[in-house]
DNA sequence: AAGTGGTCTAGACCACGCG
DNA sequence: GCGTGGTCTAGACCACTTG
């Protein structure tokens, strides 16, 4: 891409996990990276910034920027990623069963969670997730039919996010997440492997375009005892 | 305080909290917010991007700034804020039980959590969170007594961090948090309103000065079946 | 006093949406 | 073509930390 300041975040990014900065692990001075990366200093500070809200380092007024432990505080869950994209981070062993794959049309169910009233089409996938030989998630998506004209098998195998951005060109821009707990339903039991709990976190994902459509309702069914969510918040 | 961009900031938020962009909900554009306050563009352009970031606004280039439906998007509970600041802005009736407050030395458990090793003294405070009648939370905090010299019951029974960033003049900063799911201990039986169910939602809370020093471990202990969490993500 | 990050300004050019 | 937001620059002054 042409942008300073994302370069220069991605190149900081990559120089913290691979331990570039010595130990007491403190960056350069903003001054420093002016001269560094021959930019103004606002595009520093772009950079700087940005790392700063997604918990890789954190700045002192009058003593410089710091990067913040990585064991601590790297790859929270808590973003906007697909499920592909999180594996491939953390290096686990993982596959995708695909269960179902049909247009269908708006039910009451999708009308209240979705919040609509007209009798759009959706796509319904439900996909299994398998992480260490246990069969743990159960994804249940939802895309509008109007945003995602066609869907195929080795799509929803693969990866549904890449399509949608890459070949589909949706720009995919916001979420608003919602964690709870709920019983175990009967599908979850007979796609999950249960033993003797029937109890289900929930993760529902209302996901949003850029022109500010929602276009996907996910639910995350997770197995409870394999449930970890984590997540960085600064003060305001 | 003194800073512009901070209170512009504030100023739209209370404007969006109270309606006032009109049915459509478009800002004005920045050109326009230029003249309205009377500074320069990067200033307004700091505060928009802080309401975009915090899920408040939408920018889409070409077009302008449009409000996010106020009551998809609000009040997410996902930040480092109080449980007095919570419940202040969600406007719901709840009453905070102190069950113990004592000054102990750093055992085995707490080595684990906070990552030490040296013989630190915490303070170990445990409160009860009624809401609407029922005992649903179980807050056991742990503060270090090298940054938190005194702390009564009045404190605890009030707010902690207003006492910690109005007297004790402490800068919070950050926090690393993460929800997993457990079975109920015999202290979440003894002290909430369990009835059939032994399951309970962790959320851990790792909490860090300016300074990047841990000060701070806490676990909220939740009622499973009144736990929500909620959240607002931007896709990178 | 020197160096660091924090805020603010004024101006330039670019990319996008719309009529 | 115009107005919108997105990026980049150069310079100023302030607040804070450290020696």
């Amino acid at each position: 891409m042409n942008v300073k300041y994302l370069n220069i975040y991605n190149e900081i990014i990559s120089k913290i996990e691979n331990d570039k900065f010595g130990t007491n692990a403190k960056l350069p001075s903003e001054n420093q990276m002016i001269e560094e990366y021959n930019v103004s200093r606002d595009t520093i500070r772009k950079a700087l910034n940005l790392l700063e809200q997604n918990g890789y380092i954190q700045k002192i007024q009058g003593k410089g920027s710091f990067v913040l432990d990585i064991n601590k505080f790297n790859f929270p869950v808590s973003g906007l990623t697909s499920f592909k994209e999180l594996t491939q981070k953390m290096n686990v062993e993982c596959r995708t069963f695909l269960k179902e794959l049909e247009k269908i049309p708006v039910d009451h169910f999708l009308k209240m969670q979705m919040d609509l009233l007209d009798d759009d089409e959706v796509w319904k996938v439900i996909r299994v997730r398998e992480i260490g030989g246990k069969k743990i998630i159960l994804d249940k998506d939802y895309f509008f039919t109007k945003y995602v004209p066609s869907l195929t098998k080795e799509i929803c195998e693969d990866s549904i996010y890449q399509y949608l951005e890459n070949q589909v060109g949706l720009k995919i821009s916001f979420a608003k997440k919602e964690i709870t707990v709920q019983q175990a339903s009967d599908e979850d039991k007979k796609y999950l492997d249960f033993e003797n709990c029937n109890i289900i976190v929930v993760v529902k994902n209302y996901i949003y375009l850029e022109d500010m459509n929602l276009f996907q309702y996910t639910e995350s069914r997770h197995m409870p005892d394999k449930f970890k969510f984590e997540s960085f918040a600064r003060r305001k």
